[in-house]
RNA sequence: GCGCGGGUGGCUUAGUCGGUUAGAGCACCCGGCUGAUAACCGGGAGGUCGCAGGUUCAAGUCCUGCCUCGCGCACCA
């Protein structure tokens, strides 16, 4: 039933493709799941990818780890439900949208009608959605795709109106005019974590002006990097403590000054005295020194005097004072322009100034500014604006003759550019809704305290730093498509927040009932733009109330994924509460300030609770030069170029054995393919080698038995390993190690089980009769093969799942969690449950260090062995007769093994360690060092070099050492034993514990006829055998074989017997000395011997 | 500018409490081995451990400053 067949020829993409079929006819993802109905629920958020953007390899990476975890912990008996979810709403939904229809302004997308404009949103979101279902079946990341949550969703809507009500009942929510970053191209502001996105380094003009004191000479001069704000200008702020000075300028600037502006002899300028030398480009003599103070009040000339009109603010155009101007930049007076910046909205709200913009909002100068920059775009003005300054008296006429512009110079800076369409933002005066985060910073630090961060550095520096500078959140943005705010308004301002569709019908029948004239509300009625806008509410004094003309953040959208995939608290009652919050998310880096935060923001500010308890933040993916990839620089990687090629399971594997999860992933295709090679490749071998045979000889696992504690060494020493390996892979994964638990066990494939066990068993296979031994050899590679496959399978799930079934007759994906089946457990959860009852259900074989350990040093000893031969011109398959073992554990039971490794004939222990080793002393400097002090390296050079070593041990074992009068101790020194000169030996040091022990192995290098005749008869089966290859003959097939050869030793006849029986020889002629092969026998040389042989 | 994380042979990377020969893989060269795979084994070449100071008997490791790359922050006027 269970009985292996043979494997056959690899093709891992056929192979994959094939079995997704499989698996979908199967539904095998669903039954994982089903498998684990009564286990404990392991809590998984999908971060919701926008479907209007094709798939990269990025978001393969964060689907591995994504998959891995789910899968592990199914196989763990946890029950694992995998929701899946699309963002929908939004800015990049848009612009996708008004490129294609050419619609680039506000306007545009009116007169197109934003009835057809959402409808064409609605339908582009889905552009690359078949993309993404390929990418994600065929990387076989399993999620449900069939059920997923959609932001767009009347229902989801409807769960984010509730959870912004909620805020709004707890004074969360409210409204308000700021500045902020607001991008003219696509008419909307944006929040602080949209504009983290888009900092760029941009060099542009800055200019110093002067501002003309309106009741004398002398103009003060400020420092601005954005000349479109100078017509903005209603004020001057100082510092009330920094000291200010008014200088002269003395004579005319030097020839090295270039570029606009300058000064006259004789003008008057202030600023900052720190400051001067970094700013004026005269020599200049200081007429007076004051501080900041005494220039507030006064008086200067408006650069563009029609620009803004005065109203009745009394301190426009005057110097204010602000203590947040410092001297670290510009002149130390700060221009300010209420309307386009923070602190001068603020400054300027405080003071009286006038609110008045220059500029309109699709970032043009109005009307009325000036004629020369009135309806041009603000950022093309700066040469305009430069020049008007520049003019004999300044761009008021009432400047000196040098103009109002001192200097002009290029400034590089980084500067927030808008992340969908790369326009520089303007900070904006604008109204606005937000979210008071700061009112439950504590709150959320508490929260984010409880959070286990993948890694630690990620949730405690950079997330904990953002919180700590937390702003509120501003969530309002002027668009189209998206959640539309459910907030209500009076002209007056008196607001209702609407938190469901039946409330919406409530109000609507209750302003119907009052005369207003609505259209219909039904229970369908879907909660976008226009549609909700059409609803004229009734306040509760009787006056028409009109919806706040916004859509939210799709930020927020995403935020409420927690609660809104279940349509809480309409629906589901029992699904959120079972899985809130929920255990697992993972993102990239990037998600910090965006849905890492979103989540714990929502979920804070409306359940007071964290979203998730654990956060796997993964690293940026970079291209092979460590460049970020992006579609600007074309360096983008397909997943699908090695889907096709290398597969998807070394793929992934590659991926995660990279590097760490969070460390940039410098994506390399060759990597791929080496992990194809290396992990994938060999695996296959390994388990070609052992299905073959099983079939061959109709192995089934479950109709014989062979108790493991009776088993050969070799098996007993891989099971072992098994163990090992696979119990650090466990705590790897449960320390987020993915990377090293993968490392470690790929290294033991290919070292331990390949290039040892089955290179060490491969003749036990062979042998046609049935054995205890070859039975033993087929059990140990069914349980090494089978517990493998078990830990892959949550990392790369395809090639194991094929060979899973085929040793074993089930899906690798039902299967249980070699280290135990905690989410079984009874009273277990995601994160609790009874350690010793979770150990009792591991499956892992017995574990044996001690048998390890000497493997390990057998292995050591054949490798020695190699280095020996090698050092002394002795070719391998020349046997030699003796093999002294000097020192060291027993190793009797390996002596066999030892003596085939070696090519020797017979293995000796040697325990007179004398005869091949001598003793070295090493200082111990750790123990040296605190009572040698200074003269530590003399003291250890003296131990190091001493002439006589064992007389300086036998002295120190005496207690009468004394070097530069320090008594040296025993365990000041490490003892050493080498092999001596002139033996062919080699030495290795081994540790078993704490202590280490050298044993040496020496090999007799005498020839005798017998070994000269064995040497040549393996050296002849060696070409013979590739001969056979290079025939293509089948492994059964006999051939005819003749060999001649010339200054030969004599041969033995069981030497050439056993020529014939090797290579399945039937007629075996060894022709004697002098006759002559015929023209194209094969020819080689072997230590001066000539041979030539042909085969039929 | 401030904060975080990096910088180790051509490439990718390990390096614990500071301990004296800086370890591996890929690629390269030489040799060996193989009815064993795109393999394997041995050896070799290749390193001023970003730079400069400092602490120490001893620094890749600790401290200071700087350079550089990546990421993040922003009241930059």
């Amino acid at each position: 039933m269970a009985q292996p067949s043979a494997a056959g020829e690899l093709d891992a993409v056929r192979l994959e493709n094939e079995l997704l079929e499989q698996w979908k006819s199967e539904q095998a993802f669903d039954s994982s799941i089903q498998n684990r109905k009564d286990g404990a629920p392991f809590i998984f958020l999908e971060g919701p990818p926008t479907a209007n953007g094709k798939p990269g390899i990025h978001h393969v990476v964060a689907r591995t780890y994504k998959d891995l975890v789910c899968r592990w912990k199914t196989m763990e008996g946890f029950k694992v439900e995998r929701k899946g979810g699309w963002d929908t709403h939004g800015l990049p939904v848009e612009i996708e949208v008004q490129k294609r229809l050419d619609l680039m302004s506000n306007e545009a997308i009116q007169q197109f009608g934003m009835d057809a404009f959402n409808q064409a949103c609605r339908e582009s979101v889905w552009t690359y959605e078949a993309a993404w279902r390929e990418m994600t079946e065929r990387m076989a990341y399993w999620v449900d795709l069939d059920n997923p949550y959609v932001t767009l969703d009347n229902n989801y809507v409807e769960s984010c109106w509730w959870a912004l009500k909620q805020m709004f009942d707890k004074g969360y929510l409210y409204r308000g005019h700021k500045v902020l970053p607001y991008c003219p191209q696509t008419g909307t502001s944006y929040s602080s974590h949209e504009v983290a996105l888009g900092y760029k380094e941009v060099e542009e003009p800055s200019v110093y002006v002067k501002f003309k004191l309106t009741d004398e000479d002398a103009s003060i001069l400020a420092w601005t990097t954005t000349p479109w704000t100078l017509p903005g200008n209603v004020g001057l702020a100082v510092g009330p403590e920094v000291t200010y000075v008014r200088c002269r300028v003395k004579e005319a600037a030097g020839e090295s000054w270039t570029g606009s502006g300058g000064a006259d002899v004789g003008e008057e300028l202030i600023l900052a005295k720190d400051l001067m030398k970094e700013v004026l480009r005269h020599h200049v003599e200081i007429i007076e020194e004051f501080p900041g103070s005494t220039l507030v009040g006064r008086s200067y000339e408006p650069l563009f005097p029609d620009a803004v009109p005065r109203k009745d603010s009394m301190t426009a155009w005057t110097v204010l004072e602000a203590d947040w101007v410092t001297t670290t930049d510009g002149t130390g007076v700060v221009h300010t322009a209420v309307m386009y910046g923070e602190d001068d909205y603020n400054l300027g709200m405080d003071a009286g100034l006038p609110a008045h913009h220059t500029v309109g909002m699709d970032g043009n100068f109005i009307e009325g500014t000036h004629p020369e920059l009135d309806g041009i775009y603000v950022k093309d003005c700066d040469a305009t604006i430069i020049g008007l300054l520049s003019a004999a008296g300044g761009s008021n006429g009432k400047g000196p003759k040098s103009g109002l512009l001192y200097r002009e110079k290029e400034y590089s800076h980084d500067y927030p550019h808008c992340w969908r369409t790369d326009h520089p933002l303007l900070y904006y005066a604008m109204d606005s809704w937000f979210v008071r985060m700061t009112a439950v910073k504590e709150r959320l630090l508490e929260f984010n305290d409880e959070v286990e961060w993948a890694p630690d550095w990620v949730g405690e520096g950079r997330f904990g730093e953002w919180l700590r500078n937390v702003k509120d959140w501003a969530i309002s943005r002027e668009r189209y498509w998206g959640t539309p705010l459910p907030v209500w308004r009076t002209e007056d301002g008196k607001m209702k927040c609407i938190g469901s569709i039946a409330e919406l019908q409530e109000e609507v029948a209750k302003a119907v009932a009052a005369g207003i004239e609505n259209p219909e509300c039904p229970d369908d009625v879907d909660l976008h733009r226009p549609i909700v806008d059409g609803f004229t509410l009734l306040s509760d004094d009787g006056q028409p109330m009109h919806r706040e003309p916004f859509v939210m953040d799709c930020w927020f959208d995403s935020g409420c994924a927690s609660f809104a995939q279940w349509h809480h608290p309409f629906d589901g009652g029992e699904q959120f509460d079972a899985s809130f919050p929920v255990d697992y998310i993972c993102e990239g880096v990037d998600q910090t300030r965006g849905w890492f935060y979103t989540l714990l923001a929502v979920s804070t500010t409306v359940f007071d609770s964290k979203a998730y308890k654990r956060c796997l933040s993964l690293g940026l993916i970079l291209d092979a030069e460590g460049k970020k990839m992006s579609k600007s620089r074309g360096n983008i990687v397909d997943p699908w170029d090695h889907f096709n090629r290398e597969g998807a399971d070394a793929t992934r594997w590659y991926m995660v054995t990279a590097g760490a999860p969070w460390n940039p992933l410098k994506f390399d295709s060759n990597g791929v393919r080496e992990t194809y090679a290396k992990m994938f490749l060999t695996l296959w071998n390994v388990y070609k080698f052992h299905a073959d045979y099983a079939a061959l000889d109709g192995f089934d696992p479950e109709s014989s038995s062979s108790d493991p504690a009776q088993r050969p060494e070799l098996d007993r020493w891989v099971l072992s390993r098994l163990n090992t390996v696979a119990t650090e892979y466990h705590d790897g994964f449960v320390n987020w190690q993915f990377h090293k638990a993968c490392r470690d066990l790929e290294d033991f494939i290919v070292n331990d089980l390949s290039n040892w066990y089955v290179r060490r068993s491969r003749r036990r296979l062979w042998d046609e009769a049935e054995s205890g031994d070859k039975l033993a050899c087929q059990h140990t590679l069914h349980e090494v093969l089978t517990t493998l496959c078990r830990l892959i399978a949550p990392v790369s799930p395809f090639m194991v799942d094929i060979i899973h079934r085929n040793l074993t007759g089930s899906a690798v994906h039902q299967s249980d969690w070699p280290l135990g089946i905690p989410g079984t457990i009874e009273g277990a959860t995601a994160d609790h449950w009874d350690e010793a009852a979770a150990k009792a259900t591991a499956s892992l074989p017995p574990h044996d260090p001690a048998l390890e350990a000497s493997m390990n040093l057998v292995r050591e000893l054949a490798e020695a062995g190699r280095r020996v031969r090698i050092d002394n011109n002795r070719r391998q398959r020349l046997p030699c007769s003796k093999g002294f073992i000097v020192a060291g554990p027993d190793l009797s039971a390996f002596h066999d093994l030892l003596a085939e490794e070696l090519n020797v004939e017979f293995i000796q222990v040697e325990n007179d360690l004398d005869r091949f080793q001598r003793i070295e002393l090493a200082p111990n400097f750790r123990a040296l060092a605190p009572k040698a002090r200074a003269n530590v390296n003399d003291v250890a050079n003296a131990i190091k070099s001493s002439e006589d070593p064992v007389g300086l041990l036998a002295e120190i074992d005496a207690g009468t050492a004394t070097i530069m009068d320090i008594a040296i101790e025993r365990s000041d020194v490490e003892v050493k034993r080498v092999e001596r000169e002139g033996f062919a030996a080699q030495t290795v040091e081994v540790t078993h514990g704490e202590t280490t022990s050298h044993v040496s192995l020496v090999l007799d290098m005498n020839d005798t006829p017998e070994l000269l005749s064995k040497g040549m008869a393996r050296d002849i089966t060696r070409r013979v055998q590739a001969r056979r290859k290079t025939l293509d003959l089948a492994l059964e097939a006999t051939i005819e074989l003749e060999v001649w050869m010339e200054n030969a030793p004599a041969m033995m006849a069981a030497d050439e017997e056993w020529v014939a029986t090797e290579t399945r020889t039937a007629a075996c002629v060894f022709h004697p000395k002098g006759a002559s092969p015929p023209a194209g026998a094969e020819r080689f040389e072997v230590d001066g011997t000539v041979v030539h042989f042909t085969v039929v």
